[in-house]
DNA sequence: GCATATTTTTACGTATGCATTAAATGAGGC
DNA sequence: GCCTCATTTAATGCATACGTAAAAATATGC
C-alpha cells in the first residue's frame, strides 16, 4: 500500500520546507530530479540513457519519465533520440556564446524595465541583500556562496523587470549553462568587478535610469561571456 | 490491422512533399495538428479540452495526445489543468507587451549578429525576396499575403543571425502572439511603413552596420508593439 | 428551501502490455 | 578476412487498464 502523498488534516504552517518543495506527482517528481542529476553531473553531459533505467532509478514506470524527459527536452536541457537513449545535451563554446548573447540582452531588458518601474529601497531590499551576500562571500573567499548570491542577484533583477517571460527565457538559458559556470566557477579570476558592476546596475534602477541600467548590465554580462568563453577555450573544454 | 505509416519500398524522389512533411509519429502528427487547430482559432483561446475529446479527434489514443500537449505547454500555447482539460492560453494586452518587449530585443539583436557576419549580396537573396513580396502584396492591398511575407521577412533576418537559441526563442514568442497578430490583421492601418523600416534594417546589414540595424529593427518593432497594443485596447479585445 | 453530507461519476496519473523497427549479431559468399 | 544479408534482440511509441481523487449529482437534515 503506497503511503499518502500529502497530510491532508495539517494546517499548511506545520508543513516542512522540505515537504512543501517534494513535488507531488511522479511526473514533477522526475522532472527535479533528473535537473539535480543534470546540474549535478551525476548524468554526464553528452551522456545517454534508456528511459527503462532512469525509471528504475528513480522507482517509477516509464511513463513519468517519459513526461518529464519531454519538458525538459522544451527546456533544451537533454534530446530525446528514439532507441539510443535520452542524451543530456553537452555545452560547446559556441553554444556559451549563443547563451550568453541571448542573455546579455534579455537580461539588460530586465534591467532597464525594472528601472522604469520605480521602486522603492524597500523594494530592492532582496536585490541589495544578494549583492551584501556577494560582497561577504569575495571577503571569505568562498566561491560557492558567491555562485549562489549571484544567482540570486540575476533572479532578483530578472522578477524586478515584471515580465514573466523575461523569467521563463532567462531561467531557461541559465539552466543551459548552469554545469559549465561551475566548472569554471574555480578557474575564474576573483569577481571583484562583477560585485561593482552590479552595485552601478541597482543604483541606476533605484536611480529610475533605465537606459543607464540596460547599458551597464549589457556591458556586464559582455564581460561575462568573454571571460567565460575565453577560459573554456585555454581550457580546451570542448564540451561541459 | 493498422495501415503501416509509410511505404518502405518507395525510393524517397517519389514521395511528395506533403508526405514529407507530415509527421510520422502520432505524437509529431499531434503537436502539428494541435498546433493548427490552436492557430486557426478552431480551439478558441481560452478554452478547455479533455484529452480524451482531443484523442477521439485526432483519431489516436491519448498518450500521444498527452506528450504534445507537454510539449505545447512549454512552448506556452496551453496549460494542462488536472480534471479541467487543457486550457488554450489566451493572450491579454498585458501579455502582448510582455511577448513584444522580449522580440523586441532578440530580433535587434539578430539584426546586429546578422550584419556582423558579413554576408554577399547573394546570401541576402532570401530576405530580399521576403522585402519584395512585401511589397508586392501592398500594392495588390493583399494582407494575408503581406503577412505571409512578413512572417518570412522575420524568420530569415533571426535565421541570418546564425544564432539558433535565437531561432528558437523567437519562434515561440511569435506562435504566442500569432492569434492576437492574425486578429489585428485588418484593423491595422496598411502597412506601408513596416515596409520601409525592413528595407533600412537589410541596407544596414548589407552595410556591415551592426550598431545600426540592431537600433533600426528595435524601432520598429517598438512601433509595432505601441500600434498592436493600441489597436487591442481600443477594440476591447481583453483576450484573444 | 437551503446547506451539508454522501454517493456517483469521471478525468487524470501512472503502470503495463505489445507491435514495430532500429541496431546488434551472426551466417554465408567471395 | 571482409562485405552483404538474414536473424535476433531490445527500446521505443502507442494503446490500454486501472486506482485515485476531484467534481458533480444526489440525498439528508434542519
Amino acid at each position: 500500500m503506497p503511503l499518502p502523498h500529502r497530510v491532508e488534516k495539517l494546517p499548511w504552517g506545520h508543513i516542512k520546507k522540505a515537504d512543501l518543495m517534494s513535488p507531488q506527482s511522479s511526473s514533477q517528481r522526475a522532472i527535479h530530479e533528473l535537473r539535480e542529476l543534470i546540474f549535478s553531473g551525476e548524468l554526464a553531459a553528452g551522456s545517454d540513457h534508456l528511459e527503462s533505467e532512469l525509471a528504475e532509478r528513480l522507482n517509477m514506470s516509464r511513463t513519468p519519465v517519459r513526461e518529464a524527459a519531454l519538458t525538459l527536452e522544451g527546456q533544451g536541457l537533454l534530446e530525446l533520440r528514439p532507441r539510443k537513449g535520452l542524451r543530456i545535451l553537452p555545452v560547446s563554446p559556441q553554444d556559451m556564446r549563443e547563451i550568453y548573447d541571448v542573455l546579455t540582452e534579455l537580461e539588460g531588458l530586465a534591467a532597464q524595465r525594472a528601472a522604469e518601474q520605480g521602486y522603492s529601497a524597500a523594494q530592492l531590499i532582496d536585490i541589495k541583500q544578494a549583492m551584501a551576500d556577494m560582497d561577504a562571500a569575495v571577503d571569505d573567499n568562498n566561491l560557492e556562496d558567491w555562485a549562489r548570491a549571484d544567482d540570486q542577484f540575476h533572479r532578483e533583477l530578472v522578477r524586478l523587470s515584471g515580465n514573466n517571460r523575461l523569467v521563463h527565457l532567462v531561467g531557461m538559458m541559465s539552466d543551459q549553462v548552469r554545469r559549465a559556470r561551475a566548472m569554471t566557477l574555480f578557474i575564474r579570476p576573483i569577481p571583484t568587478q562583477s560585485n561593482e558592476d552590479h552595485r552601478g546596475v541597482v543604483d541606476a534602477i533605484e536611480r529610475g535610469d533605465g537606459a543607464e541600467a540596460g547599458r551597464l548590465h549589457r556591458g556586464h554580462r559582455e564581460q561575462a561571456k568573454k571571460m567565460i568563453v575565453e577560459l573554456l577555450e585555454k581550457h580546451r573544454l570542448k564540451k561541459l
